[in-house]
DNA sequence: TGTCTTGACATGTATATACAACCACGCTAT
DNA sequence: ATAGCGTGGTTGTATATACATGTCAAGACA
């Protein structure tokens, strides 16, 4: 048994303080990318702590993104950011909730559809494939906000047709009947056609934020969904930080 | 010294093996969102490994958000990805390059500015502090395709205005002197104003995707930029994935 | 000179152990 | 009956140890 030279007094953990005092060293310019990080080793020597817990702390900042780790040869300070940073895409029901206004959902289409070339291609299915469609526009306190027009796999949703959505979104059902495993987003502006402005009821030449949304669920392409928004009264927005933990 | 009853064999580490069992119950709906998952101690008994690593599959399971754990209780099979995924957004100069374009940049203003209210806010500085102001074409063989309205605060790059950003973009240089904290994005669909038009040269009907980015260095918010593009030639995409491993 | 071996060092994984913090439940004493 | 306590289960953190794997450089050897 081995009494700690150090007290064990943090209250924050080792292994966060370790991460703390790297990522430091990392935003003030101390150490710069491309600079060789203390070794495991050496922090277990500098801290008193041991191997693994120096370990944890730089591992979880690899997987972070914040430095990157060859074996044999040490740990090294990453690229800024491999220039990529993220933006959360959420439901537009939890958004329009938590705005504290009320979401209704009014049902513009529900029935059976086959699958036309591009379709086709986005679902990996043959041409003419049966697939299930839905056409419905989400309000907050009455006022349009997201025209959500969907196709299903019948193969990942059976029962995609018989589901009330004006009491429960496509996606919340969806993720309860077909775990979702990918998903993938193309964010466009675009103006709308005759038929979305008028549904959005807004001005032909007012612009919308469009959202393509392709999900996967057991390998398969579960959905493929078009999400129309007015632009005047939606933004996509997210924050993305480094230190998961205070700063 | 313990002989392990399991061969040591698999090529693939135990905590992969531990975590992809986990995934592939919840991904085949055997367990569903809210379901308890084995603690620790019996993934321990049943999978004949020791604590520690039933701890590491299950923390990193946590992190990824695959399952949540609650002290004292045990851990559980999140909702559905708490309704949210990502989407990466990339350097413009990447982008254009690796579908193997030309990238260049005109240079259409460079000086000294000052904060107006609305940017004051956005820098957390006092009305009329002083600023760096830059204002940049980037072009895909010769098209233009973003047009870059950057403040940048002098305190985090104040050597901003001697660069010269025909040959390496803003983004570049700011990370370089002022390490990248924190990011913040905005998207929206908008339609250009008149200089914005003639700039982009597009026509002043046709709508714009704009991304309005706030970084953080050292604490402070060290630029805000406002990326905007012509629609019919960008989209922001973005894929994101349960599974750091194979399935 | 050129090639191979060996050792130092780094990360990657796995185990056994220990203690702390937290929670639920049942039991006990009031 | 109720308040309080203990106990067992669970996660959270930390350590010491061991072996595997990968890199590099110095030295041994041909």
């Amino acid at each position: 048994m081995s009494v700690r030279a150090m007290p064990p007094l943090p209250g924050e953990p080792q292994y966060l303080r370790l991460k703390r005092h790297v990522l430091r060293q990392i935003a003030a310019g101390v150490w710069t990318p491309g600079d060789r990080v203390p070794s495991e080793g050496e922090l277990t020597r500098e801290f008193g702590i041991s191997r693994m817990t120096a370990n944890r702390a730089l591992r979880e900042l690899a997987d972070a993104g914040a430095i990157t780790r060859v074996q044999g040869i040490g740990s090294f300070v990453a690229g800024p950011k491999a220039e990529s940073t993220m933006v959360e895409v959420r439901s537009i029901r939890d958004e329009i909730e938590q705005r504290g206004q009320r979401h209704s959902t009014d049902v513009l289409a529900l029935g059976p559809a086959s699958a036309d070339p591009t379709l086709a291609t986005a679902f990996g299915l043959p041409n003419g494939a049966p697939l299930f469609h839905s056409r419905l526009l989400h309000r907050a306190d009455g006022r349009p906000l997201q025209l959500e027009d969907r196709y299903v796999n019948p193969a990942s949703a059976p029962a995609y047709l018989e589901q009330d959505f004006r009491v429960a979104t496509p996606y919340a059902y969806l993720t309860r009947v077909a775990p979702l495993e990918q998903a993938e987003h193309i964010i466009e502006a675009d103006l709308p056609s005759k038929e979305v402005a008028r549904d959005l009821g807004i001005m032909a030449t007012e612009p919308v934020l469009v959202l393509n949304r392709r999900t996967w669920s057991r390998g398969r392409v579960a959905s493929v969904a078009r999400l129309i928004h007015p632009a005047r009264h939606y933004r996509l927005s997210g924050k993305f930080s480094f230190l998961k933990e205070s700063p």
